[in-house]
DNA sequence: TGTACATCAGTGAACGCGCGTTCACTGATGTAC
DNA sequence: TGTACATCAGTGAACGCGCGTTCACTGATGTAC
């Protein structure tokens, strides 16, 4: 039946994917071309259309993809809380934001996928709640749903920041954005006692 | 000397930046061709070059005038902190993330301006941090400064927010994310007491 | 075990199109007499 | 005031190039005898 060994044409395609993902994270989705994609992954522009039925699909793919991939990352993480704080220090850290290619679909591509058509915008939303779950599992394992739109909301905020911190020019100003975005996650997630984030913001205080 | 009355191209000029924000805030800027830019204004490709040394140069020029744009906007809300807050849950409402066109160049660009080149970036960095200040000196009059960087990390967490509330699907979520979204960056800039947060995080809490 | 065959993943040229940019030109304008 | 002229903002065709997609084909593979 299968002439090529069974699964010679789906490693085939994941390599494709996985190609693509670090390509479309490092320069966009408008300007990352199918020739570039398939030469990443090895292959000439033709094969493309045995694997996709189009640029759109691909994308999808690679969102689902990567997005999976975050809720293995999460799930190696220490248990509990320790976890999650240890998940918000690597996202926003130097490492992360000076190297887009090998990171956050999100922090990449958001406003991207926000202009893309409804299948990648679902790959997008179905992806980004599986992770999302994972974590709410954590800071509330009685009923993780409760935490759903907190944990989405702290997480939109990191995205936001490591954005921001690649967007700008002044290193110094870059680091402390990322230093301040810490703070923010943890706290947002109700994982620090108020006062570790006063560090930061020292007056204004009205209710102590 | 001049033959057109004397501010005729500056006006022009003003004309095709505007329509251009516009534009590429609603397609992206790598989707939004010369061409469709200047039929935007009322002009043809060829006109381009009178006016910019390059896209990039329009894309700076853009990013600029919007921002500055942001600062008078800034001027005109009420004084002080009231100001803020009025500002916050604007950025975060349905209104703004409906018309991404209309809105904030951050929330519509922020991955894309990060991919650019340097004077892209640059113009960024200047613009962003002039309005940074003007909430800064509402929130420190004292010395505006010292609270730059919590400014920063508070907008940057409104960006991120607003897009994921862009590219999600269900309209639910993206509205549950935009009220939790008010609440964690009035929290981050100091304007809400710690108790008002908890109807959104209602439990491990530690230390009440 | 060796050869002929059917399969199908992958090739690479080609399609029409829009990109960013250049340039010879047009024609409305304000100026000079 | 009326006409000839110099200016220059804007036109639109053209440049080479890469885009997403299609398709006739090649050639390595596993199967059948």
């Amino acid at each position: 039946m299968a002439r090529y060994g069974k699964d010679h044409k789906e490693s085939t395609r994941r390599r494709i994917v996985e190609a693509s993902g670090r390509r479309l994270k490092s320069d966009g989705v408008h300007a990352s071309g199918i020739s570039t994609l398939m030469a990443d992954a090895g292959l000439t522009n033709g094969a493309f259309y045995a694997h996709f039925t189009s640029k759109d699909d691909l994308v999808a793919s690679v969102v689902a993809e990567q997005l999976g991939d975050q809720v293995t990352t999460m799930a190696a993480l220490p248990d509990g809380v320790d976890g999650i704080e240890k998940f918000v220090r690597a996202y926003l850290s130097v490492a992360h934001r000076d190297h887009p290619g090998d990171g956050c679909p999100s922090a990449a591509l958001l406003d991207e996928i926000g202009r893309c058509d409804d299948a990648v915008r679902r790959a997008y939303t179905d992806g980004l709640l599986a992770v999302m779950d994972v974590v709410g599992a954590r800071l509330e394992p009685a009923e993780p749903s409760a935490a759903r739109v907190r944990v989405l909301a702290a997480f939109a905020g990191m995205v936001g920041t490591l954005q921001m911190a690649r967007a700008v020019t002044d290193p110094r100003l870059s680091d402390q954005l990322l230093a301040q975005g810490v703070r923010n996650a943890l706290t947002a997630l109700g994982l620090e006692p108020g006062d570790a984030t006063s560090q930061a913001r020292p007056s204004r205080r009205t209710s102590p």
